[in-house]
DNA sequence: TAGATTGTTAATCGATTAACAATC
DNA sequence: TAGATTGTTAATCGATTAACAATC
Protein backbone atom coordinates (compact mmCIF):
# COMPACT_ATOMS: atom_id res chain seq x y z
CA UNK A 1 0.00 0.00 0.00
CA UNK A 2 2.53 2.33 0.76
CA UNK A 3 4.97 0.46 -1.43
CA UNK A 4 3.38 1.89 -4.48
CA UNK A 5 5.01 5.23 -4.24
CA UNK A 6 8.44 2.71 -4.36
CA UNK A 7 8.24 0.22 -6.19
CA UNK A 8 8.43 0.65 -9.93
CA UNK A 9 5.45 -0.58 -11.52
CA UNK A 10 5.51 -2.21 -15.05
CA UNK A 11 3.77 -0.75 -17.42
CA UNK A 12 1.77 -3.73 -18.50
CA UNK A 13 0.48 -4.33 -15.17
CA UNK A 14 -0.93 -0.58 -15.10
CA UNK A 15 -2.47 -1.60 -18.55
CA UNK A 16 -4.54 -4.41 -17.35
CA UNK A 17 -6.37 -2.62 -14.26
CA UNK A 18 -8.30 -0.30 -15.99
CA UNK A 19 -9.96 -4.28 -17.89
CA UNK A 20 -10.57 -5.99 -14.20
CA UNK A 21 -12.24 -2.48 -13.42
CA UNK A 22 -14.37 -3.05 -16.56
CA UNK A 23 -14.71 -6.44 -15.50
CA UNK A 24 -15.22 -5.88 -12.04
CA UNK A 25 -17.86 -3.37 -12.75
CA UNK A 26 -20.00 -5.24 -14.65
CA UNK A 27 -20.02 -8.26 -12.27
CA UNK A 28 -21.19 -5.74 -9.63
CA UNK A 29 -24.28 -5.04 -12.17
CA UNK A 30 -24.85 -8.59 -11.91
CA UNK A 31 -24.98 -8.77 -8.97
CA UNK A 32 -21.91 -10.70 -7.98
CA UNK A 33 -20.58 -10.41 -4.53
CA UNK A 34 -17.52 -12.56 -4.62
CA UNK A 35 -15.38 -13.17 -7.10
CA UNK A 36 -12.04 -15.47 -7.85
CA UNK A 37 -8.90 -14.84 -9.46
CA UNK A 38 -9.95 -17.90 -11.59
CA UNK A 39 -13.29 -16.34 -12.55
CA UNK A 40 -12.00 -12.82 -13.15
CA UNK A 41 -9.47 -14.13 -15.33
CA UNK A 42 -11.54 -16.44 -17.51
CA UNK A 43 -13.65 -13.08 -18.10
CA UNK A 44 -10.55 -11.21 -18.57
CA UNK A 45 -8.63 -13.29 -20.62
CA UNK A 46 -5.76 -13.40 -18.43
CA UNK A 47 -3.83 -15.84 -16.36
CA UNK A 48 -4.88 -16.00 -12.62
CA UNK A 49 -2.09 -15.70 -11.43
CA UNK A 50 -1.02 -13.01 -12.87
CA UNK A 51 -4.22 -11.23 -11.63
CA UNK A 52 -3.04 -11.84 -7.88
CA UNK A 53 0.53 -10.73 -8.72
CA UNK A 54 -0.37 -7.89 -10.41
CA UNK A 55 -2.59 -6.79 -7.58
CA UNK A 56 -0.38 -6.98 -5.08
CA UNK A 57 1.91 -4.09 -5.80
CA UNK A 58 -0.72 -2.37 -4.14
CA UNK A 59 -2.23 -4.63 -1.42
CA UNK A 60 -4.04 -7.27 -0.91
CA UNK A 61 -7.46 -7.22 -1.71
CA UNK A 62 -8.61 -10.68 -1.64
CA UNK A 63 -9.76 -13.38 0.75
CA UNK A 64 -7.85 -17.10 0.81
CA UNK A 65 -10.61 -19.50 0.30
CA UNK A 66 -13.08 -17.34 -0.78
CA UNK A 67 -11.96 -14.65 -3.31
CA UNK A 68 -12.06 -10.84 -3.79
CA UNK A 69 -15.42 -9.06 -2.72
CA UNK A 70 -16.34 -7.14 -6.21
CA UNK A 71 -17.45 -3.91 -4.96
CA UNK A 72 -14.34 -3.67 -2.70
CA UNK A 73 -11.89 -4.49 -5.89
CA UNK A 74 -13.87 -2.05 -8.19
CA UNK A 75 -13.07 0.80 -5.18
CA UNK A 76 -9.79 -0.40 -4.98
CA UNK A 77 -9.30 -0.31 -8.42
CA UNK A 78 -10.57 3.25 -8.84
CA UNK A 79 -8.46 4.62 -5.95
CA UNK A 80 -5.32 3.40 -8.05
CA UNK A 81 -6.45 4.31 -11.14
CA UNK A 82 -7.56 7.65 -9.97
CA UNK A 83 -10.89 7.28 -11.34
CA UNK A 84 -12.17 7.50 -8.13
CA UNK A 85 -12.85 11.56 -8.43
CA UNK A 86 -13.87 13.54 -11.75
CA UNK A 87 -11.68 14.58 -14.28
CA UNK A 88 -12.55 17.10 -16.25
CA UNK A 89 -11.36 17.10 -20.48
CA UNK A 90 -10.88 18.74 -23.03
CA UNK A 91 -11.61 17.68 -26.49
CA UNK A 92 -10.38 19.53 -29.55
CA UNK A 93 -12.12 19.01 -32.72
CA UNK A 94 -15.69 18.67 -33.20
CA UNK A 95 -15.69 16.50 -36.16
CA UNK A 96 -17.49 12.72 -36.30
CA UNK A 97 -14.59 11.01 -33.83
CA UNK A 98 -14.97 13.99 -31.55
CA UNK A 99 -18.73 13.85 -31.73
CA UNK A 100 -18.03 10.25 -30.97
CA UNK A 101 -15.85 10.80 -28.24
CA UNK A 102 -18.11 13.65 -25.92
CA UNK A 103 -21.05 11.90 -26.33
CA UNK A 104 -19.47 8.57 -25.23
CA UNK A 105 -21.30 7.50 -22.15
CA UNK A 106 -18.31 5.19 -20.92
CA UNK A 107 -16.58 8.68 -20.32
CA UNK A 108 -19.20 9.63 -17.19
CA UNK A 109 -19.28 6.27 -15.86
CA UNK A 110 -15.74 6.62 -14.89
CA UNK A 111 -15.85 10.20 -13.73
CA UNK A 112 -14.34 12.27 -16.60
CA UNK A 113 -16.01 14.94 -17.64
CA UNK A 114 -16.07 16.80 -20.86
CA UNK A 115 -15.32 20.37 -20.17
CA UNK A 116 -14.75 22.02 -23.50
CA UNK A 117 -14.61 21.56 -27.13
CA UNK A 118 -13.02 23.43 -29.43
CA UNK A 119 -12.38 23.28 -33.56
CA UNK A 120 -11.31 26.27 -35.65
CA UNK A 121 -14.62 25.03 -37.95
CA UNK A 122 -16.82 28.43 -37.72
CA UNK A 123 -19.45 25.71 -39.14
CA UNK A 124 -19.35 24.06 -35.88
CA UNK A 125 -18.44 26.40 -33.20
CA UNK A 126 -21.75 26.94 -31.35
CA UNK A 127 -23.34 24.33 -32.17
CA UNK A 128 -23.38 21.49 -29.14
CA UNK A 129 -21.53 18.08 -29.52
CA UNK A 130 -22.23 16.01 -26.33
CA UNK A 131 -24.25 18.61 -24.48
CA UNK A 132 -21.47 20.56 -24.50
CA UNK A 133 -20.78 24.13 -26.99
CA UNK A 134 -18.03 23.96 -29.53
CA UNK A 135 -16.16 27.07 -29.06
CA UNK A 136 -13.68 28.69 -30.88
CA UNK A 137 -10.16 27.27 -30.94
CA UNK A 138 -8.51 30.68 -29.63
CA UNK A 139 -10.15 30.14 -26.56
CA UNK A 140 -8.31 26.86 -25.69
CA UNK A 141 -5.34 28.22 -23.50
CA UNK A 142 -7.02 30.84 -21.44
CA UNK A 143 -9.91 27.88 -20.86
CA UNK A 144 -7.68 25.02 -20.03
CA UNK A 145 -5.85 27.49 -17.23
CA UNK A 146 -8.83 28.83 -15.91
CA UNK A 147 -10.69 25.51 -15.62
CA UNK A 148 -7.29 23.69 -14.52
CA UNK A 149 -7.61 21.02 -16.80
CA UNK A 150 -4.92 18.49 -17.23
CA UNK A 151 -6.07 16.03 -19.95
CA UNK A 152 -6.80 17.10 -23.71
CA UNK A 153 -8.02 14.94 -26.11
CA UNK A 154 -6.87 15.23 -30.33
CA UNK A 155 -9.28 14.72 -32.36
CA UNK A 156 -8.46 16.78 -35.65
CA UNK A 157 -7.06 16.18 -39.14
CA UNK A 158 -3.94 15.07 -38.91
CA UNK A 159 -2.06 18.10 -39.93
CA UNK A 160 -3.37 20.02 -37.36
CA UNK A 161 -2.52 17.02 -34.56
CA UNK A 162 1.49 18.81 -33.79
CA UNK A 163 0.05 22.16 -33.34
CA UNK A 164 -2.70 21.54 -30.88
CA UNK A 165 -0.58 19.16 -28.71
CA UNK A 166 2.15 21.83 -28.88
CA UNK A 167 -0.90 24.18 -27.69
CA UNK A 168 -2.22 21.80 -25.40
CA UNK A 169 1.26 20.93 -23.63
CA UNK A 170 2.11 25.05 -23.19
CA UNK A 171 -1.26 25.57 -21.84
CA UNK A 172 -0.37 23.13 -18.92
CA UNK A 173 -2.17 19.96 -20.31
CA UNK A 174 -0.27 16.80 -18.97
CA UNK A 175 -1.85 14.19 -20.54
CA UNK A 176 -2.70 14.36 -24.36
CA UNK A 177 -4.76 11.45 -25.93
CA UNK A 178 -3.86 11.34 -29.57
CA UNK A 179 -6.75 10.07 -31.58
CA UNK A 180 -4.63 10.51 -35.19
CA UNK A 181 -2.10 9.01 -37.07
CA UNK A 182 0.85 11.70 -36.56
CA UNK A 183 3.29 10.98 -34.20
CA UNK A 184 3.46 13.73 -32.28
CA UNK A 185 5.86 15.32 -30.18
CA UNK A 186 5.17 16.68 -26.77
CA UNK A 187 7.76 17.64 -24.17
CA UNK A 188 9.26 15.76 -20.71
CA UNK A 189 6.38 16.15 -18.16
CA UNK A 190 3.45 15.46 -20.37
CA UNK A 191 2.02 12.40 -21.26
CA UNK A 192 0.94 11.20 -24.50
CA UNK A 193 -0.96 8.40 -25.55
CA UNK A 194 -1.78 7.41 -29.15
CA UNK A 195 -5.05 5.52 -30.15
CA UNK A 196 -5.17 5.15 -34.11
CA UNK A 197 -8.30 3.46 -34.45
CA UNK A 198 -6.95 2.44 -38.22
CA UNK A 199 -3.72 0.58 -36.31
CA UNK A 200 -5.17 -1.48 -34.34
CA UNK A 201 -6.92 -2.81 -37.47
CA UNK A 202 -3.50 -3.47 -39.50
CA UNK A 203 -2.33 -4.84 -36.29
CA UNK A 204 -5.37 -7.45 -36.44
CA UNK A 205 -4.33 -7.88 -39.88
CA UNK A 206 -1.43 -9.69 -39.55
CA UNK A 207 -3.07 -12.71 -37.69
CA UNK A 208 -5.53 -12.86 -40.78
CA UNK A 209 -3.09 -12.94 -43.53
CA UNK A 210 -0.68 -15.14 -41.29
CA UNK A 211 -2.66 -17.73 -40.07
CA UNK A 212 -5.17 -18.86 -42.94
CA UNK A 213 -6.62 -21.83 -41.74
CA UNK A 214 -4.58 -22.39 -38.69
CA UNK A 215 -6.13 -22.37 -35.16
CA UNK A 216 -7.26 -18.54 -34.20
CA UNK A 217 -4.77 -16.56 -32.23
CA UNK A 218 -6.57 -14.54 -30.07
CA UNK A 219 -5.34 -10.84 -29.54
CA UNK A 220 -5.25 -9.52 -25.90
CA UNK A 221 -7.30 -6.83 -25.07
CA UNK A 222 -5.97 -3.54 -24.99
CA UNK B 1 11.68 -14.62 -45.47
CA UNK B 2 10.48 -18.35 -45.47
CA UNK B 3 10.61 -18.34 -41.82
CA UNK B 4 7.80 -15.88 -41.50
CA UNK B 5 5.45 -19.65 -41.20
CA UNK B 6 7.82 -21.30 -39.01
CA UNK B 7 9.21 -19.17 -36.62
CA UNK B 8 6.84 -17.74 -33.82
CA UNK B 9 6.54 -13.74 -34.32
CA UNK B 10 5.73 -12.40 -30.12
CA UNK B 11 3.12 -9.78 -30.24
CA UNK B 12 4.88 -7.63 -29.19
CA UNK B 13 6.59 -7.32 -32.95
CA UNK B 14 3.12 -7.57 -34.90
CA UNK B 15 2.02 -4.41 -32.91
CA UNK B 16 4.85 -1.98 -33.64
CA UNK B 17 4.70 -3.03 -37.19
CA UNK B 18 1.96 -0.58 -37.87
CA UNK B 19 4.05 2.48 -36.05
CA UNK B 20 6.56 1.72 -38.34
CA UNK B 21 4.56 1.65 -41.37
CA UNK B 22 2.64 4.77 -40.54
CA UNK B 23 6.23 6.60 -39.47
CA UNK B 24 7.37 5.38 -43.07
CA UNK B 25 4.20 6.70 -45.00
CA UNK B 26 4.62 9.82 -43.22
CA UNK B 27 8.39 9.78 -44.45
CA UNK B 28 8.06 8.69 -47.64
CA UNK B 29 5.22 11.83 -47.96
CA UNK B 30 8.05 14.30 -46.58
CA UNK B 31 10.04 12.79 -49.85
CA UNK B 32 12.57 11.13 -47.68
CA UNK B 33 13.86 8.44 -49.73
CA UNK B 34 16.58 6.43 -46.97
CA UNK B 35 16.33 6.18 -42.87
CA UNK B 36 18.34 4.43 -39.99
CA UNK B 37 17.04 2.53 -37.39
CA UNK B 38 18.31 5.26 -35.33
CA UNK B 39 15.89 8.44 -37.01
CA UNK B 40 13.15 5.27 -37.26
CA UNK B 41 13.53 5.35 -33.35
CA UNK B 42 13.23 8.72 -32.69
CA UNK B 43 10.42 9.10 -34.52
CA UNK B 44 8.47 5.78 -33.28
CA UNK B 45 9.97 6.20 -29.43
CA UNK B 46 11.21 2.57 -29.97
CA UNK B 47 14.91 1.26 -29.71
CA UNK B 48 16.83 1.17 -32.72
CA UNK B 49 18.21 -2.35 -31.97
CA UNK B 50 14.62 -3.25 -31.67
CA UNK B 51 13.37 -2.25 -34.96
CA UNK B 52 16.05 -4.00 -36.61
CA UNK B 53 15.71 -6.78 -34.82
CA UNK B 54 11.77 -6.87 -35.23
CA UNK B 55 12.83 -6.46 -38.86
CA UNK B 56 14.88 -9.71 -39.09
CA UNK B 57 12.14 -11.77 -38.40
CA UNK B 58 10.88 -11.20 -41.98
CA UNK B 59 13.94 -10.85 -43.37
CA UNK B 60 16.82 -8.33 -44.17
CA UNK B 61 15.46 -5.13 -45.60
CA UNK B 62 18.08 -2.40 -44.96
CA UNK B 63 21.60 -2.25 -46.53
CA UNK B 64 24.51 -1.42 -44.12
CA UNK B 65 26.17 1.73 -43.92
CA UNK B 66 22.97 3.33 -45.67
CA UNK B 67 19.63 2.50 -43.82
CA UNK B 68 16.65 1.53 -45.18
CA UNK B 69 14.66 2.75 -48.16
CA UNK B 70 12.13 4.39 -47.10
CA UNK B 71 9.22 3.26 -50.05
CA UNK B 72 10.55 -0.46 -49.79
CA UNK B 73 10.56 -0.40 -46.38
CA UNK B 74 6.85 0.93 -46.93
CA UNK B 75 5.52 -1.80 -49.19
CA UNK B 76 7.56 -4.70 -47.18
CA UNK B 77 5.75 -3.80 -43.91
CA UNK B 78 2.37 -3.17 -45.85
CA UNK B 79 2.79 -6.75 -47.54
CA UNK B 80 3.72 -8.43 -44.24
CA UNK B 81 0.32 -6.95 -42.53
CA UNK B 82 -1.23 -7.66 -45.27
CA UNK B 83 -2.73 -4.02 -46.25
CA UNK B 84 -0.94 -4.72 -49.53
CA UNK B 85 -4.61 -5.94 -50.92
CA UNK B 86 -8.32 -4.29 -50.42
CA UNK B 87 -9.70 -5.82 -47.38
CA UNK B 88 -13.50 -5.59 -46.85
CA UNK B 89 -15.27 -5.00 -43.54
CA UNK B 90 -18.76 -4.42 -42.00
CA UNK B 91 -19.31 -1.97 -39.64
CA UNK B 92 -22.37 -2.75 -36.77
CA UNK B 93 -23.38 0.45 -35.70
CA UNK B 94 -24.36 3.62 -37.26
CA UNK B 95 -24.03 6.09 -34.36
CA UNK B 96 -21.66 8.40 -33.54
CA UNK B 97 -18.73 6.23 -33.10
CA UNK B 98 -19.53 4.37 -36.38
CA UNK B 99 -20.08 7.33 -37.76
CA UNK B 100 -16.76 8.44 -37.35
CA UNK B 101 -15.11 4.94 -38.30
CA UNK B 102 -17.27 4.91 -41.55
CA UNK B 103 -16.08 7.97 -42.55
CA UNK B 104 -12.41 7.68 -41.49
CA UNK B 105 -10.29 9.11 -43.74
CA UNK B 106 -7.43 6.64 -42.76
CA UNK B 107 -9.32 3.83 -43.12
CA UNK B 108 -8.74 3.96 -47.30
CA UNK B 109 -4.99 4.89 -47.06
CA UNK B 110 -4.51 1.30 -45.95
CA UNK B 111 -6.60 -0.39 -48.06
CA UNK B 112 -9.80 -0.86 -45.99
CA UNK B 113 -13.16 -0.92 -47.60
CA UNK B 114 -16.17 -0.32 -45.66
CA UNK B 115 -18.05 -2.83 -47.66
CA UNK B 116 -21.67 -2.41 -45.27
CA UNK B 117 -23.20 -0.57 -42.43
CA UNK B 118 -25.96 -1.96 -40.58
CA UNK B 119 -27.82 -0.92 -37.47
CA UNK B 120 -31.39 -2.37 -35.94
CA UNK B 121 -33.16 1.48 -35.55
CA UNK B 122 -35.04 2.66 -38.44
CA UNK B 123 -34.24 5.95 -38.49
CA UNK B 124 -30.89 5.76 -39.27
CA UNK B 125 -31.76 2.43 -41.70
CA UNK B 126 -31.65 4.30 -45.24
CA UNK B 127 -29.15 7.21 -44.46
CA UNK B 128 -25.44 6.97 -45.56
CA UNK B 129 -22.37 7.16 -43.08
CA UNK B 130 -19.35 7.60 -45.06
CA UNK B 131 -21.00 7.16 -48.53
CA UNK B 132 -22.51 4.33 -47.41
CA UNK B 133 -26.21 3.26 -47.19
CA UNK B 134 -26.92 1.67 -43.40
CA UNK B 135 -28.96 -1.68 -43.69
CA UNK B 136 -31.11 -3.27 -41.70
CA UNK B 137 -29.19 -5.79 -39.18
CA UNK B 138 -31.53 -8.83 -40.76
CA UNK B 139 -29.10 -8.84 -43.53
CA UNK B 140 -25.96 -9.29 -42.01
CA UNK B 141 -25.55 -12.67 -42.38
CA UNK B 142 -26.39 -12.65 -46.09
CA UNK B 143 -23.99 -9.47 -46.81
CA UNK B 144 -21.18 -10.98 -45.01
CA UNK B 145 -21.47 -14.22 -46.89
CA UNK B 146 -22.42 -12.88 -50.35
CA UNK B 147 -19.26 -10.57 -49.88
CA UNK B 148 -17.06 -13.02 -48.38
CA UNK B 149 -15.98 -10.24 -45.30
CA UNK B 150 -14.03 -10.96 -42.72
CA UNK B 151 -13.72 -8.51 -40.82
CA UNK B 152 -16.31 -6.63 -38.70
CA UNK B 153 -16.78 -3.68 -36.19
CA UNK B 154 -18.37 -3.65 -33.00
CA UNK B 155 -20.08 -0.03 -32.80
CA UNK B 156 -23.00 -0.97 -30.76
CA UNK B 157 -24.48 -0.49 -27.41
CA UNK B 158 -22.94 -2.29 -24.88
CA UNK B 159 -25.44 -4.66 -24.37
CA UNK B 160 -26.10 -5.73 -27.92
CA UNK B 161 -22.51 -6.61 -27.95
CA UNK B 162 -22.11 -10.08 -27.45
CA UNK B 163 -25.33 -11.21 -29.73
CA UNK B 164 -23.68 -8.89 -32.74
CA UNK B 165 -20.79 -10.50 -32.30
CA UNK B 166 -22.12 -14.09 -32.17
CA UNK B 167 -23.70 -13.06 -35.23
CA UNK B 168 -20.58 -12.58 -36.75
CA UNK B 169 -19.12 -15.15 -35.81
CA UNK B 170 -21.60 -17.71 -37.54
CA UNK B 171 -21.57 -15.66 -40.43
CA UNK B 172 -18.03 -16.70 -40.91
CA UNK B 173 -16.13 -13.48 -39.56
CA UNK B 174 -12.63 -13.90 -38.69
CA UNK B 175 -11.27 -10.69 -37.15
CA UNK B 176 -13.69 -9.07 -34.51
CA UNK B 177 -12.80 -5.08 -33.27
CA UNK B 178 -14.44 -4.36 -30.32
CA UNK B 179 -15.28 -1.22 -29.43
CA UNK B 180 -17.43 -1.72 -26.81
CA UNK B 181 -16.10 -2.18 -22.74
CA UNK B 182 -18.07 -5.22 -22.73
CA UNK B 183 -15.20 -7.91 -22.87
CA UNK B 184 -17.51 -9.87 -25.42
CA UNK B 185 -16.63 -14.18 -25.86
CA UNK B 186 -15.48 -15.06 -29.59
CA UNK B 187 -15.21 -19.28 -30.76
CA UNK B 188 -11.88 -20.61 -31.67
CA UNK B 189 -10.49 -19.23 -34.61
CA UNK B 190 -11.54 -15.80 -34.52
CA UNK B 191 -9.02 -13.06 -33.48
CA UNK B 192 -10.83 -10.86 -31.15
CA UNK B 193 -9.46 -7.06 -30.38
CA UNK B 194 -10.75 -4.93 -28.44
CA UNK B 195 -10.63 -0.97 -28.11
CA UNK B 196 -12.40 0.95 -25.55
CA UNK B 197 -11.13 4.07 -26.01
CA UNK B 198 -12.23 5.03 -22.00
CA UNK B 199 -9.82 2.23 -21.11
CA UNK B 200 -7.26 4.17 -22.74
CA UNK B 201 -7.90 7.19 -20.72
CA UNK B 202 -8.09 5.02 -17.56
CA UNK B 203 -5.14 3.85 -18.55
CA UNK B 204 -3.30 7.15 -18.78
CA UNK B 205 -5.23 8.42 -15.50
CA UNK B 206 -2.55 6.20 -13.32
CA UNK B 207 0.19 8.19 -14.89
CA UNK B 208 -1.35 11.47 -13.64
CA UNK B 209 -2.18 10.57 -10.29
CA UNK B 210 0.73 8.66 -9.32
CA UNK B 211 3.25 11.06 -11.05
CA UNK B 212 2.55 14.37 -9.52
CA UNK B 213 5.56 16.50 -9.93
CA UNK B 214 7.66 13.53 -10.86
CA UNK B 215 9.06 13.28 -14.75
CA UNK B 216 6.99 12.28 -17.62
CA UNK B 217 6.38 8.77 -17.82
CA UNK B 218 5.30 8.68 -21.71
CA UNK B 219 3.27 5.76 -22.50
CA UNK B 220 4.34 3.92 -25.21
CA UNK B 221 2.05 4.14 -28.29
CA UNK B 222 -0.20 1.54 -29.36
C1' DT C 1 39.96 4.18 -47.25
C1' DA C 2 37.00 6.04 -43.41
C1' DG C 3 32.47 6.50 -41.72
C1' DA C 4 28.05 4.78 -41.14
C1' DT C 5 24.80 1.45 -40.22
C1' DT C 6 23.05 -2.98 -40.78
C1' DG C 7 22.00 -7.98 -39.13
C1' DT C 8 22.84 -10.91 -35.36
C1' DT C 9 24.73 -12.72 -31.24
C1' DA C 10 25.04 -12.79 -26.42
C1' DA C 11 23.86 -10.58 -22.02
C1' DT C 12 20.51 -8.34 -19.45
C1' DC C 13 16.46 -7.42 -17.95
C1' DG C 14 11.74 -8.05 -16.80
C1' DA C 15 7.45 -10.26 -16.98
C1' DT C 16 4.73 -14.51 -16.71
C1' DT C 17 3.53 -18.66 -14.58
C1' DA C 18 3.55 -22.75 -11.57
C1' DA C 19 3.65 -24.20 -7.10
C1' DC C 20 2.64 -24.08 -2.35
C1' DA C 21 2.37 -22.58 2.43
C1' DA C 22 -0.85 -19.67 4.78
C1' DT C 23 -5.52 -18.74 5.65
C1' DC C 24 -10.36 -18.39 5.40
C1' DT D 1 -12.12 -30.64 9.52
C1' DA D 2 -11.97 -30.45 4.36
C1' DG D 3 -12.08 -27.56 0.42
C1' DA D 4 -11.04 -23.43 -1.74
C1' DT D 5 -8.30 -19.71 -2.89
C1' DT D 6 -5.24 -16.23 -1.68
C1' DG D 7 -0.40 -13.92 -1.48
C1' DT D 8 4.21 -14.85 -2.58
C1' DT D 9 8.27 -17.27 -3.84
C1' DA D 10 11.05 -19.39 -7.18
C1' DA D 11 11.52 -21.07 -11.93
C1' DT D 12 10.61 -20.26 -16.56
C1' DC D 13 10.09 -17.90 -20.25
C1' DG D 14 10.52 -14.25 -23.46
C1' DA D 15 11.61 -9.75 -24.81
C1' DT D 16 14.83 -5.87 -24.87
C1' DT D 17 19.24 -4.00 -25.47
C1' DA D 18 24.25 -3.51 -26.07
C1' DA D 19 27.92 -4.75 -28.72
C1' DC D 20 30.30 -5.90 -32.82
C1' DA D 21 31.67 -8.20 -37.05
C1' DA D 22 30.08 -7.71 -41.70
C1' DT D 23 29.10 -4.63 -45.30
C1' DC D 24 27.95 -0.74 -47.98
Amino acid sequence: MMVESIEHIPEGVIERLPVYLNVAIQLRQGGVATVSSARLGGLCRVNPAQIRRDLTHFGSFGRPGIGYEVSYLVDELQRILGSDHTHRIVLVGAGNLGSAIASYDGLRKHGFLVAAVFDNDPRRIGTRVGGVEVRDISALEHVVRAQKISIGVVAVPPEAAQEVTDRLAAAGIRVVLNYTPVMVQVPDGVTLHNTDPVQELLHTLYYLSAREEGAGRPVGSS
